[in-house]
DNA sequence: CAGGATCCAATACGATACTG
DNA sequence: CAGTATCGTATTGGATCCTG
């Protein structure tokens, strides 16, 4: 959008994912599909878009291979949105943005929905990263290690 | 951007953030402060943007307490831009972003840069999603509860 | 060099009307 | 209901010029 610097071939993993995903929608499509939304409709009305945008996004969201058009399960004559294995692959994305969001934007005791586990229903533990051996690591703990080599890089 | 639903005031803590971060270049800006940039022009090579947006941008993420300005570290006249620890809780989600670009964002053999932890070299481990008890679960184990309760919830 | 101010093109988005 | 088409507006984002 707004034809920017392309970021679609960047060397940087992040930014490509920003280029697909990186909108205000994307996300928030996603989001709801994991929350079983199929529908064309359901996405509007739970997302309070407009339908213009909606079609563009899903139409996007399905050229990237995160969604696929499937027979309406309640067979209609129109089509089911339904997450591919790609599109299941953000749930880490989505549990972290969730996470960042409760904990740094609500005032105390504003209350917000929550993501618990299906069996317990409790929260889920933050998510936190670790290095190659399973150890817990911090930011500070990494480097970028730039890969400029693009045949054999010996 | 373009003031539609407003989505700061949202139940949702993922909306939420997205809200604050969820445009093109914040999370790009972070993950360059992550990577130990701290200047204005620094950020702008970086990145390739415009110093109109790079200024606006750097104002939000200082305004929403993702960033602070401290004074410069080499004595000039101008200030740095160093993450808080709200932005340095954005960790996970950059690790995530990173690491779905990573697996899905790129054909096989194409040269993209890693993320390492310093000590080993070695790549992160990818990123798991576990319940309350440290038990790996899937997205399908999970369920969005919703507390529309505003005060004392009974 | 760090920003701010201005101008301009592209577009994201909402609202509405239209179609099958 | 599931989209598409059109229109108006707000905003993005780049480029340029200006200042301390």
């Amino acid at each position: 959008m707004v034809k920017r610097v392309s970021l679609s071939d960047a060397e940087c993993p992040m930014a490509r994912s920003l280029d697909g995903i990186g909108d205000w929608w994307s996300l928030l499509i996603v989001r709801d599909a994991f929350d079983g939304v199929r529908r064309f409709g359901e996405f509007q009305k739970s997302l309070g878009i407009s339908k213009g945008i909606l079609a563009r996004r899903l139409q996007g969201l399905v050229a990237l291979g995160v969604l696929t058009m499937t027979s309406a399960s309640d067979g209609s004559a129109w089509q089911d949105y339904v997450l591919t294995s790609k599109g299941e692959a953000l749930f880490p994305v989505i549990v972290a943005l969730r996470q960042w969001g409760e904990a740094f934007c609500y005032r105390p005791g504003e209350p917000h929905s929550e993501l618990v586990d299906r069996k317990k229903g409790k929260s889920l533990a933050p998510l936190v990263v670790r290095d190659a051996d399973g150890e817990i690591i911090q930011m500070r703990d990494t480097v970028v290690k730039k890969l400029a080599l693009s045949s054999k890089d010996y």
